[in-house]
DNA sequence: AACGTACCCTGCCGGC
DNA sequence: TGCCGGCAGGGTACGT
C-alpha cells in the first residue's frame, strides 16, 4: 500500500515518538518475517531514515533497524486485531499493524543490506538531488519494458507504486504501455516533471488512504491525496481532463488505469 | 540478463 | 442469505 508519500509522512511523525528513545523490546511471534530483532533491543533509536519505500531507523552501537510495510503495514498508537510486532519504549509503545502481512522487519550492521538486494539496487530519491534527468532518460531508453513496469522497477527512481505510477504516467500523457526505448526525450522530460509533481502534491497532503482506510498514520490520520487521483480506482469514471472513460488493464502484473485519450499510444 | 508469472497473506466486494 | 471468484497500495522466487 504505501509509497513514498506515504513512507515519508510515516517518517515524519514517528521521528519525534522514536528519537532518543530507547527500545527496550521488540515483541512479535515470528521470526520468519521478523528477523534478527532481540538484537535490536536495548539499544537507543539515534534517527529515523527513509530510502525508497523502506523506513531505516539508526540504533547505537552500529546497528540498524530495516522496516518495510508490505502492502498493508503501518504504525499506531495502540494495539489493533492485526497487530504483528510491538515495539516497546520507555514509557510508551508503537504496534506495528499489517492485516495481511506483506510487511518485514530486520535488523542488520548499519549499512549493511546485502540480504535486501532491492536495497542495494535502489534509484534515487525522486524528491531529491540526485534524481537526474539525463540518467532517468537514458535508464528509460535502454529498455524495452513498459513505462508501468519501469516506474514500478524502483532501480530507475524509487518511491512510486501503484497509485502513483498511474497518476504520473497521466500527468505526463503517456501510455503506461508504451516501452521505454519509444520515448522521445520531450516525452521523458514530461515524465520526469510528472513524477516530483505528483509525489510533492501527495506528500503536502500526507499520501492516499483508499476504501477501508488501511493507510493510516500512528494518530489514526488518514491522507487526503486519494481526492486528488486522476486515473487510479477510477476505471470507466469520465477523466477529469476530457471526459472520456478511464480504461483499466493488467500491466506488469498490476491494475493499470489511464486515459485513452489523454495517453494515446502512438504520439 | 531480462522478462513474465506465481506466490506470499487476509479481507472485502460484487455477482450469482 | 451464502458462497465463490476476483481483486487489493508490496516484493520475491522461480521459470523461460
Amino acid at each position: 500500500m504505501p509509497e513514498l508519500p506515504e513512507v515519508e509522512t510515516t517518517r515524519r511523525r514517528l521521528l519525534p515518538l522514536l528519537q532518543g528513545k530507547r527500545l527496550e523490546a521488540l515483541e512479535h511471534l515470528d521470526p520468519r518475517r521478523y528477523r534478527r530483532t532481540e538484537e535490536a533491543q536495548g539499544r537507543i533509536i539515534l534517527d529515523l531514515k527513509r530510502r525508497g519505500k523502506f523506513l531505516l531507523l539508526g540504533l547505537e552501537g552500529g546497528k540498524e533497524l530495516v522496516v518495510h510495510l508490505g502492502m498493508t503495514g503501518g504504525f499506531r498508537l495502540g494495539p489493533t486485531p492485526y497487530t504483528r510486532a510491538i515495539f516497546r519504549l520507555e514509557a510508551s509503545a508503537l504496534y506495528f499493524h499489517d492485516p495481511r502481512r506483506f510487511g518485514r522487519i530486520l535488523c542488520v550492521d548499519q549499512g549493511d543490506y546485502r540480504e535486501i538486494p532491492l536495497l542495494e539496487a535502489m534509484g534515487p530519491e525522486p524528491l531529491s538531488e540526485a534524481f537526474r534527468f539525463e540518467a532517468f532518460y537514458q535508464g528509460l531508453r535502454a529498455s524495452l519494458r513498459s513505462l508501468k513496469a519501469l516506474l514500478l522497477d524502483q532501480r530507475l527512481v524509487s518511491g512510486l507504486g501503484n497509485i502513483y505510477a498511474d497518476e504520473a504516467l497521466h500527468q505526463a500523457g503517456l501510455h503506461p504501455a508504451r516501452p521505454g526505448t519509444s520515448l522521445e526525450e520531450g516525452e521523458a522530460r514530461r515524465l520526469y516533471r510528472a513524477i516530483r509533481e505528483v509525489l510533492e502534491e501527495a506528500l503536502a497532503l500526507g499520501g492516499s488512504t483508499l476504501g477501508d482506510g488501511a493507510y493510516q498514520q500512528p494518530d489514526g490520520k488518514p491522507g487526503a491525496f486519494q481526492a486528488r487521483h486522476r486515473v487510479y480506482a477510477r476505471a470507466g469514471l469520465p477523466c477529469l481532463s476530457c471526459g472520456t472513460p478511464i480504461l483499466r488493464l493488467r500491466l506488469a502484473g498490476r491494475g493499470t488505469h489511464f486515459c485513452p485519450r489523454c495517453q494515446p499510444f502512438n504520439t
